[in-house]
RNA sequence: CGCGGGGUAGAGCAGUCCGGUAGCUCGUCAGGCUCAUAACCUGAAGGUCGCAGGUUCAAAUCCUGCCCCCGCAACCA
């Protein structure tokens, strides 16, 4: 079974920020669900390293685009190191198996008169890197974005016959019966798209004539392909593309494109039109999620709110953050953030709820079996009651893609052992009948394997170390996929009677809410 | 009539597609426990589910109309 998942690629005028990190974590946990799962998992993500305003930004720090985008990339890679994102392959824009790939297709669209030369005269921003009619320009005769002056420019460029595919595009998109049946997720983003759709569709330029930083027309070296359409071929040239048809043939057409809603547009109509053009397969869905703000602010620059991956490391640390980067609001929609929200989940999810729950089960463990895992008739009721609730809960969620909600049924399902610590009383048992109590911890270290198995893809290194704390044999990631295949528990479990158990430290030391609160006030 | 989303306890949100005792986290209050990271467990208070109609034995959920908030309208994840 074979999963292709991208991530966009990342525009490299800016470093990675937590909107970044969140689709990135996000095709991380997909991806890895999915390894477990015994898929063949293709996971692509890289960066997008063309444009006039990398040329720009490079030449004013005295450097060139090359070195700009080399840096730039390196940071991302970096970011993409701390958060443990088992990515396949990282691409770049400005590599040559891009040029290869964004060439051929270009040449292909060409040949088959899917583009067109067109003279086209308006005002153009620099800064956007595009043209605005009138309508858009603002009071000052300016860029609404921008907020300069457009120049007026007269271009000779090649477009790309965008209004040709508007029928066929919106019959894979709301026929789901369609043998190339496109899905666009969520619900009501799907709406959004077939709304415009509907609106029809213009041609688009596809070509720059004064942007040198960029990937040369094949049928006139004078012109640069469009950022955009440059960015999109990287979904296939990641896999291979042209050069490699195995592995083109393999993973093509892409299971999940990733990304967050502002660029669904590109990904539903234009990246599927040049792919019908050029006569490849279409990627099966889009998924875009939402935005967050920040106490009910838009994330800008501007506004300097912007949070990185970085500071949430430093706070929570690697797989905290994962965790809490994805599951903080509903996946698929907006959601507002805050230092506090996070803090709080932090706190009650992993450091009230998982955390303790380790702690305290080790601890006895310790008190009353020397840190070894006791030998008693297995009583595994718990552990079936936790195994079924997650197989129940947690999967269906995760192949909907709704990590929110299946974090919950994790959380769900380590509350349930909680629980049954309470109702057990092992302190009380430990003082009348040794071999209940016995079974009694026995059944909460298999129940904590089987929790570690579900937290793999989201926090895979918490996983791995709650795997060796309770005792439990081999290699995390081999036995949970030999799990998820048959959920066949062990005779014996997974933590084997006698085996060493380890008492560490706090998985997730609990953070006082108050140093959040003062450290917002310093910042 | 441009398109889309939202209006559910003090706060933040889920539930709405496939009608049937209104749920989660935090906060508040009262108890319990003492293995544990001032944690964990139990219970309570608190909601006319934006408004008005309609369908139905039954509506937060379906239909109609209205009010208010917020995005988007082509390149900030």
């Amino acid at each position: 079974m074979i999963f292709y998942i991208t991530t966009p690629i990342y525009y490299v005028n800016d470093i990675a920020h937590i909107g970044h990190s969140y689709t990135t974590i996000a095709a991380d946990i997909i991806a890895r669900w999915k390894r477990l799962n015994n898929f063949d998992v293709f996971f692509l993500t890289g960066t997008d390293e063309h444009g006039a305003k990398i040329a720009a930004a490079a030449k004013e720090k005295g450097k060139t685009p090359q070195d700009l985008c080399d840096e730039m990339s390196a940071k991302f890679k970096e970011v993409w190191k701390l958060l443990n994102i088992s990515y396949t392959d990282f691409i770049r824009t400005t590599e040559q198996r891009h040029f290869t790939a964004v060439e051929k297709i270009i040449q292909i669209l060409f040949n088959k008169r899917f583009i067109f030369k067109k003279k086209y005269e308006g005002l153009y921003c620099v800064g956007c890197e595009r043209f605005y009619p009138q309508k858009d320009i603002d009071e000052n005769g300016c860029c609404p974005f921008h907020k300069t002056k457009p120049i007026l420019q007269s271009e000779e460029n090649y477009f790309f016959k965008l209004s040709a595919f508007q029928d066929s595009i919106l019959k894979r998109i709301t026929n789901p019966n369609h043998k190339e049946h496109i899905e666009i997720q969520p619900e009501e983003r799907k709406n959004e798209i077939i709304g415009k759709l509907k609106n029809g569709l213009e041609d688009i330029s596809l070509s720059r004539s004064i942007v040198e930083w960029g990937i040369p027309l094949p049928f006139d070296k004078k012109q640069t392909v469009y950022v955009w359409v440059d960015a999109l071929i990287n979904y296939i040239t990641g896999i291979g593309y042209p050069e490699n048809t195995t592995k083109f043939q393999k993973y093509w057409p892409a299971d999940v494109h990733l990304m967050a809603k502002d660029i669904l547009w590109f990904h539903a109509v234009i990246w599927p039109a040049i792919l019908m053009g050029a006569e490849l397969p279409l990627p099966k869905q889009v998924y875009a999620h939402g935005f967050f703000t920040l106490n009910g602010d838009k994330m800008s620059k501007s506004l300097g709110n912007v949070i990185s991956p970085q500071e949430l490391v430093n706070k929570y640390g690697v797989d905290a953050s994962r965790y809490l980067t994805v599951t903080i609001t509903p996946f698929g929609s907006d959601g507002d953030i805050s230092w506090q929200g996070l803090t709080l989940k932090y706190n009650t999810d992993l450091a009230n709820n998982l955390g303790n729950l380790v702690s305290r089960t080790i601890k006895m463990a310790d008190k009353y079996f020397n840190l070894k895992v006791p030998q008693t008739n297995f009583d595994l009721d718990l552990v079936k009651k936790v195994a079924g609730f997650l197989k129940e809960n947690f999967i269906v969620n995760m192949n909907n893609m709704q990590l929110h909600k299946a974090s919950q049924a994790l959380q769900n399902a380590i509350a349930l052992v909680n629980k049954q610590i309470e109702c057990d009383a092992p302190w009380k048992t430990a003082k009348t009948d040794a071999d209940k109590l016995a079974s009694y911890i026995y059944s909460y270290l298999q129940a904590a394997d089987i929790i570690a198995l579900y937290l793999l893809p989201f926090m895979p290194g918490t996983a791995e170390k709650i795997w060796h704390i309770m005792g439990a044999s081999g290699n995390i990631n081999e036995i949970a996929k030999k799990y998820f295949a048959d959920f066949i528990i062990p005779k014996n479990g997974f933590s084997i009677s006698k085996s060493q158990l380890q008492n560490t430290e706090s998985l997730f030391p609990r953070i006082s809410l108050t140093v959040v609160f003062n450290k917002k006030r310093l910042k």
